[in-house]
DNA sequence: TTGCTCCTCACGTCACGTGAGGTGGC
DNA sequence: TTGCTCCTCACGTCACGTGAGGTGGC
């Protein structure tokens, strides 16, 4: 029907993309988004230092909220179908963005954009195949 | 007929793969080879740094031979193909190695196990491109 | 003198991995 | 006291890119 606005469409991708076998809390220590998501700690320490995600803190400690952890779904969404960290940047600006008319379409040309990337990684990795193919089997022509 | 040696095997492979339109001389200079391989200068002064070639020097100036052509065209194939540069030492290690039965056999089992790596890449890719596929549906499916 | 090609440091990139050394609560 | 989980540096990895600053022969 009506259009969605960027922020819900990219909740419900990440949503279905990530499976939800994890029961759910009101607050997650790093620990438990690691393991959530297998990633490692250093991992979501590094989106960090990279603004990615901001959790809050109790001394040192990183809380996270069920909004954060729906943002890392995003963030490691995005990072499954190969996205750098500074298009994961751009996407949750679009993410946080809330009354831009433009931001789905441009959500979808950025996802238009890295589908055609992959296919030319996947040409490239098409050719090396071929040619590693026929070195076999010529190696083995003659052995 | 009879076996061939890894080391014939090698710059066959690299010989076909290659097109061979430079004319040929006997003593080339870095920018000669970057720009028949296309590869950047640094890049062959760095393949040097790791001990994959060793051209003569003449001052400071590198001076490459026939042989260090051929030797860096087997390179370029690997890197081709996507082996590592620690994998191409150990290619050009057999490619050295004069008098040994096993290295036939060996090369043949190197260039399997990348064509399987190369193929679990693609089925990673594959997946990641489904994956986008399906975002990029559901969005248009909305908008 | 000007261009062109070559040279050697040496820091930067990308997305983290991998210790070292230490803290806090059960 | 022992374990477990958390923390902050900070250097390492991979294959080069990118200047800075300088040399050598036509």
């Amino acid at each position: 029907m009506g259009d969605l606005s960027a922020q819900v469409m990219l909740e419900h991708l990440a949503e279905s993309f990530a499976d939800n076998t994890t029961e759910k809390k009101e607050i997650y220590r790093i620990g438990d988004l690691a393991r959530e998501f297998d990633v490692s700690l250093r991992t979501l320490r590094f989106y960090e230092d990279r603004g990615l995600i901001s959790p809050q803190r109790s001394g040192s400690t990183r809380l996270y909220s069920n909004d954060d952890r729906k943002r890392l779904k995003i963030i490691i969404l995005a990072k499954n179908v190969g996205f750098s960290l500074i298009d994961i940047e751009a996407l949750l600006n679009i993410y946080d963005d809330q009354d831009n008319d433009q931001d789905l379409s441009s959500l979808t040309d950025k996802f238009k954009e890295q589908l055609s990337r992959l296919e030319s990684q996947k040409e490239e990795l098409q050719r090396s195949m071929d040619e590693l193919g026929n070195a076999i089997n010529f190696i083995e022509s003659k052995s």
